[in-house]
DNA sequence: CTCCGATATGTTATGACATTACATTTATGT
DNA sequence: ACATAAATGTAATGTCATAACATATCGGAG
C-alpha cells in the first residue's frame, strides 16, 4: 500500500507512526518514536508531515498542535474535513458532512468571503466516554 | 464601559490593546505594545487573556496562535463562535450562525458525541480583498 | 551512461508560543 | 483590622516550528 504511494523513507516512517497510534501525535512525539530509526531532528519530521499533508494522508489538529493519519478512505479533494476530539480518551473521529459544508458555503457567499481552508474541530466526550 | 466590567489593570490594558488593533495579536505582540505600561513577562499577558477569555471578551484564533477582542455585542453564552479570517488584510470577522450550530448539533447527536467546545475558522479572502 | 536539475535529507541554531514554580501584593468580605 | 482569595511580578523552562546551509539521492534529457 505505502509502496504504491511512492513515499520516501522518512515519509513512510512518519505515516506508520501515526497509523499505529491510538490518537494524535505531536511532531516531537513522532520524533521520539523514530529515534530508533535514525531520525534526530524535528525538521525531518515536519518535512515529512508537510508532504503527507499535501497528499491528504495526514491532517493537523489545530487545537492540539498534533497530527493524525487520515482515516477517510475516500478521496476528499477540496472537501472540508472536520474532527470530533474526545478529551477523555484522546480519540479523534474524522468526518466530512455535506450539509455542514453547504451551510458554511452559504455563509461565505452571503458575506462575499472567498474561502480557502476551513478548520472545524469539536472537543468533547465520545460515545465510549460518557 | 471597562469600568463596569471590573477589569484589573492588566486585563484592561490587554483588552484595550486588542480593541485598538486592526487584526489579531499574538500574546508577545500584546506584550510588546504594553512594555511602556510596565508589563515585562509573557505570563502577565497570558493571565489577563485567560480571564478575558473566561468572560468571552476575548477569543483565541487557533489557526493563528493569536487573540482578538470579541466583536459580538450580544451575550453569546454557550454559543459557538466562528471566524472568517482574511489572509490578505488580516481582518477577522466573528460570527455565530444558528443553522451551522444546528447542523453541528445534528452530527454530534447522530454520533453520540457530547460536545464541549467547537472551533470553526475559515481562512480565505474577505470581500475587500478579492 | 552521464550529466543536470529537482527533490529529499542531515544538522545546527534559532524563533515563536506557552507554562511551571515561587514570592509578593492587592482586593474583598466579615 | 484581619483572614483569605485573587491578582501580580519574576525567572526559568517547556513545547512547537522554521531558517539556513551543506550533502545526497532520484529521474529524465541528451
Amino acid at each position: 500500500m505505502s509502496e504504491t504511494l511512492n513515499l520516501t523513507r522518512n515519509q513512510e516512517l512518519v505515516l506508520k507512526a501515526l497509523l499505529h497510534s491510538q490518537g494524535p501525535l505531536s511532531a516531537y512525539q513522532i520524533l521520539d518514536e523514530l529515534r530508533g530509526e535514525g531520525l534526530r531532528a524535528p525538521l525531518q519530521i515536519y518535512r515529512a508531515l508537510d508532504k503527507l499533508r499535501d497528499r491528504k494522508l495526514v491532517h493537523r489538529i489545530e487545537t492540539l498542535n498534533a497530527f493524525v493519519a487520515c482515516s477517510c478512505h475516500a478521496d476528499h479533494a477540496g472537501e472540508t474535513v472536520a474532527f470530533a476530539i474526545c478529551e477523555a480518551c484522546g480519540k479523534v473521529e474524522e468526518f466530512s458532512d455535506e450539509a455542514l459544508q453547504k451551510r458554511i458555503g452559504a455563509w461565505t457567499r452571503e458575506h462575499d468571503f472567498l474561502p480557502a481552508r476551513t478548520t472545524l474541530e469539536i472537543k468533547g466526550l465520545c460515545a465510549a466516554c460518557h
